[in-house]
DNA sequence: TGGGTCATGTAACCTGTTACATGATTAG
DNA sequence: CTAATCATGTAACAGGTTACATGACCCA
């Protein structure tokens, strides 16, 4: 999956790992975050798969950098994947699992976790402003500008997830304060 | 994290690997879902730390079981976990991973996906159903029956965060409808 | 007689996380 | 002078997935 990430910025434009790291952090982090250490061992599957091209670039008063660029079959990959496969929600949320066996605790500390959830969102909520603005000045390098609608949908749904955490902390709390 | 949602469980109840993958199967499915593979391994760890307890009863006519029970030391670790720790929100969305590259693809095929999404998320949304019915069922075994509506809420969140994928994807066909 | 359920697991693999390691430049 | 940024990675570990393997019972 990863894989397929760091090929759909390539084929925006070529990058080192650092960059693809850094477009990962200011762009996507929301919904997929990513280590250094990860993308640099996944560029180096992608350049055996043959998805990529490695070319070094010496540089004086600074370490080389490694552009990587997009090949001919990384784009059919990429297109493969765009196009195959099932559609899969996420399937793991830690804080259901914690919420399943809150029948442990007392009311009031679950009253308190939900609180915490809602302050939580609310932050991240504002973050997603910052990841708004990285992708309105992206825009402008794109040769086909409307395909950043795209990005856009992304960050709706990523304020709307957040919103729709923030309701349901909210009736938790209202259906605890009723049961007292 | 699948450690202490086994542990949660044998706090209800002790079980074999077989009836907590039925369990995960049935009641915690939609946020989390285990493979017997990765419980007979975790209760193998679960047991090493001290945290769970092997009974095995020999059956005639079937293969043996193995029944687990939580130790002391296993539910002092559950209410550790419960109380313990960051929030974090599900990270990694492979549906906004593949809607961030659409740009890639023509509106067409794009405005298929979504169709198609709207009602993958409503087939699963009656799947709930049966969620939420399984959910009544134990209730009726619980010491503290107040203790479901921790479990209600959980499924509460599992509508309300379906409906939203359900409501975002109808708002990027209208977007998408709109740019003809 | 064939498929579903109960019941147990192993092995290999893939993916992601954490910690560590290096080193120069630049801005405050 | 110090922290951040650019730039590269390795190693060990943790967690999850897929495939495989066995075997009996029960229902249609």
């Amino acid at each position: 999956m990863l894989k397929h990430g760091i090929l759909g910025l390539l084929k925006y434009h070529q990058m080192t790992g650092y960059e693809i790291m850094t477009a990962f952090r200011d762009s996507l982090c929301f919904f997929w975050n990513a280590q250094t250490s990860q993308i640099y061992r996944e560029l180096q599957v992608l350049e055996t798969k043959g998805w990529v091209e490695k070319t070094p670039v010496p540089q004086q008063s600074k370490p080389d950098k490694n552009i990587y660029s997009i090949t001919p079959e990384g784009r059919r990959e990429l297109l493969y994947w765009l196009s195959e496969g099932e559609l899969s929600l996420p399937s793991r949320n830690h804080i259901l699992m914690k919420v399943f066996f809150f029948g442990e605790r007392s009311r009031e500390e679950n009253i308190r976790y939900f609180e915490g959830l809602k302050e939580y969102c609310e932050i991240f909520l504002q973050s997603l402003d910052a990841a708004q603005k990285h992708i309105s000045e992206y825009r402008a390098f794109l040769d086909a500008p409307e395909q950043a609608v795209y990005w856009e949908m992304t960050v709706d749904y990523g304020r709307r997830n957040l919103q729709g955490y923030i309701d349901w902390a909210q009736s938790c709390i209202d259906r605890l304060e009723e049961m007292k």
